[in-house]
DNA sequence: TTGTAAGCGTTATCAA
DNA sequence: TTGATAACGCTTACAA
């Protein structure tokens, strides 16, 4: 069915290998202009196209990358696949994309199918702070970890500043006149999570105050977990603001709020971290520190694609993309 | 660096091609049980990972499947792509997953990346109704299209049934006393858009009604484009209730009405259709179709696996799921 | 500048 | 039940 080099090679009477050569970018240059024009018009017109398969196999090289998340339907990673998507795929590499719904052993368990399919390299999401599996895989491949990251720094990352964004959520509710202002944080296993959370104490520091509460860690990254942590920390002493460490988590303290016979932002202001999808439609819209998602998976991509040409390992880089506060409507000055 | 069966063969002290029957589920009965034990104890500890490379090449099969919809960051589709994935993943099967942007010359091109790659088949989100493209690939290989179909019924499919989603719409809508009931129309080259249109007109009659307005269909799928269309919906004439294509449409109804000084629900009701995410904290929570995504995508994922596996062409199959009705805060009875 | 030939790791066929 | 062999389609020394 599909045509092979052999069978260009028999229109133009040459040999497969010239053939191979000629559509080469890589070792075109070898052969003469002309045969380079007759080799690309028959390969046209017998609509050839190479076999990764073989040529994989022949090379050791699949040009395949595997992207790890936690799971597509979190719709922090939409975007960000995306992201990784365009850039890889316009660079001649397919992304084969694994969830792990943050679970340890199903993650053990994509990754070795991701190995299995031979990928050229991983772009991982689900990095915790603790994580053996990710210091191996990094001496077996080229690994960039995007938006978490582990306590070792020995992979490269794309993540954002953290320290910034929770300043900014900070400095803005002290603007607006709230003192008494809590953090609700992410898992401390996450470096998200953590970073948010000291972040936090800094800017809280920062500004002359005092953290309103300690920082409630809460379990997982959704609205459920959320609601309970939030429900705790409010009834522990007032406040008037949360900085939340994520969407999820603003919107679990919002019901929390409300359940516990509170208004956003009448009587607490709420911010969020990321800017979800439809964020801004919420009720009330959600203030809250967006992180330009689909960038960090595009750098993402760029620099795990400059780590599979580069023969010479180059030392290990960090990019740091900035975030920037977006006021919505679950902000108010204090009453 | 990686075993092959060559080095499992070495082990054992078999031929190569032992182990590879041995290792093959389909010829291990071929094979001596102690042989096959042997072997896999060696393959086991040298932990020997057959190269799908290798095998691909050989066999013509790659074990991948190539995932076409419009748009990964349309909250429709995390579900959908999760439900295909998990389905595929369990099977063997590798999902490569790829956006078209609704876009036709973008379509070709990530169809024929994914053909390039040698794809055992496709599940195509992509539809129209006109689709000169996958008639064409029908012939070339396994195709299951899922959500949207073409006017042609010679693919197999997985869809929900709109003609019943509407319905349960409209009624709940004249259950609240509704009669000036519009419809605000997804685009026509979509069999969704179309569908849901044609339905929307016979639940109409088959209340003894008639339709508030002609069908406004919008030119796409999006919260702006229903914005402009459902202004002009508005201004032509008096409706207390609006049927929306999907909730990205509902959503821009929803503003349109704001902006016309109308309330929602109010004043006016609106419907959405398929239930997104995050549906039900947006103000007001949207009483909507829900589609069982995820389920269309594993059912689809079904359909096509077993296209894969079956050597004689089965009959063309065509699968319908069944909605049903999310009542929340955007309907109200009819004051 | 082109041809030759070997080999990447499998599997299918044939023979033993 | 196992072994030998060839071939899948490509790339790459090496030779010419």
């Amino acid at each position: 069915m599909a045509a092979t080099l052999k069978d260009v090679a028999r229109v133009v009477g040459i040999h497969p290998a010239t053939v191979s050569r000629a559509l080469n970018p890589r070792t075109s240059h070898l052969v003469s202009p002309e045969t380079v024009a007759k080799v690309r018009k028959a390969a046209e017109a017998l609509d050839y196209v190479p076999n990764p398969m073989a040529s994989g196999l022949r090379t050791a090289r699949s040009h395949t990358v595997g992207v790890v998340i936690p799971d597509l339907t979190n719709p922090l990673f939409p975007s960000m696949v995306r992201g990784i998507q365009d850039t890889l795929t316009r660079a001649g590499y397919t992304p084969l994309l694994v969830n792990t719904d943050n679970h340890p052993d199903t993650e053990a368990t994509v990754v070795g199918s991701l190995r299995a399919r031979r990928v050229d390299g991983l772009i991982v999401a689900t990095a915790r702070r603790e994580h053996p599996l990710l210091a191996e895989l990094g001496d077996a491949l080229p690994v960039v970890l995007v938006n978490r990251v582990t306590e070792s720094t020995a992979l490269p990352s794309v993540t954002t500043d953290e320290q910034h964004g929770i300043r900014l959520a900070v400095d803005h509710l002290v603007g607006l006149g709230h003192s008494e202002i809590a953090h609700l944080a992410g898992p401390t296993w996450s470096s998200t999570g953590h970073e948010r959370a000291q972040a936090f104490q800094r800017a809280i520091r920062g500004q002359g105050l005092t953290p309103a509460k300690k920082p409630f860690p809460v379990t997982a990254w959704s609205v459920e977990a959320a609601r309970e942590a939030a429900l705790k920390m409010l009834r522990a002493g007032s406040v008037t603001a949360v900085v939340a460490a994520n969407d999820q988590l603003a919107l679990g303290t919002i019901e929390a709020a409300r359940h516990a016979g509170l208004r956003c932002p009448r009587d607490i202001s709420v911010i969020g971290y990321n800017d979800m999808p439809f964020m801004n439609l919420v009720d009330p819209p959600l203030t809250t520190v967006r992180v330009p998602v689909s960038d960090i998976g595009a750098e993402a991509a760029r620099l795990l694609l400059s780590l599979l040409r580069d023969e010479a390992p180059s030392p290990v880089k960090h990019v740091r993309l900035t975030p920037e506060l977006i006021v919505r409507g679950s902000t108010a000055p204090l009453r």
